[in-house]
DNA sequence: GTCAAACTACGAGAGATGTCGAACAATCCT
DNA sequence: AGGATTGTTCGACATCTCTCGTAGTTTGAC
């Protein structure tokens, strides 16, 4: 598709509504190491960050996919801006259903990484 | 073995000491629904519960890999007493490396448990 | 229109996971 | 010892997951 689009982006992105969001599928995406490193970025930073800021492991197509699983999850909100995806925690949402969750994954994030000698990222 | 044992009973289970127990494994074990469903009861009733107590819609074999599953994550523990297997959360375990995880786990349960109109269990 | 940048889609492969059924093992009770 | 109860082990199977590489799409810039 080429033609233009009335309100903004043209690709828009599956998203499941707040009420949609199952417990047993946020605390699977959230038990992937590679989707636990991306969200605890970006509640560190609190604002949308695009995939391409990350610097995962892995290729591209993995990043994708990982990427998609913590949509689909409701975990991450995605938006197309330019030719860069943007990425932002659906905090409000997940905390709206299921009070303190997140926080206290985020913590215990934090927590865990200090404990086990945090192997810190090459500066970039 | 038949031979008498000093401590009470013979058969001993590996189990994760409390430093060993890792987030993800544990995300991982409560994104199972009848793992998550375990756990559910075992806190509500807030004692030991042996694995015959809990009535899961599928074989004995499977109800065992997931009682492994929940015991090598370090979210329960286990212990013979006879011919039962007794099950208990490791509640202070996980409350001392995740503050507030677990019971933050356990409400949003309750909470989607209500949320979506509780298929509730045929009295046993 | 062309080119680079940022992602996606598709196909594939290795490995993990949830499930079952049948046979086995440990413990308790009589 | 014999039988009942409880849970385990093993192999099998379908499905899902994480990963990659290559080729393709969309957008912005020149």
């Amino acid at each position: 598709m080429t033609t233009a689009d009335p309100a903004g982006s043209s690709r828009d992105l599956p998203h499941p509504v707040r009420e949609e969001i199952r417990l047993e599928s946020v605390l699977h995406a959230l038990s992937d190491p590679m989707r636990l490193r991306i969200v605890r970025e970006l509640a560190a930073v609190g604002d949308e960050l695009s995939c391409s800021h990350f610097d995962l492991p892995v290729t591209k197509s993995t990043t994708t996919h990982h990427f998609r699983v913590l949509r689909e999850s409701g975990v991450i909100r995605q938006v197309y801006r330019g030719t860069a995806k943007m990425n932002a925690l659906r905090g409000a949402d997940l905390d709206a259903l299921f009070p303190g969750f997140l926080d206290s994954v985020l913590a215990a994030i934090e927590r865990q990484g200090e404990r086990l000698g945090e192997p810190r990222r090459p500066a970039g």
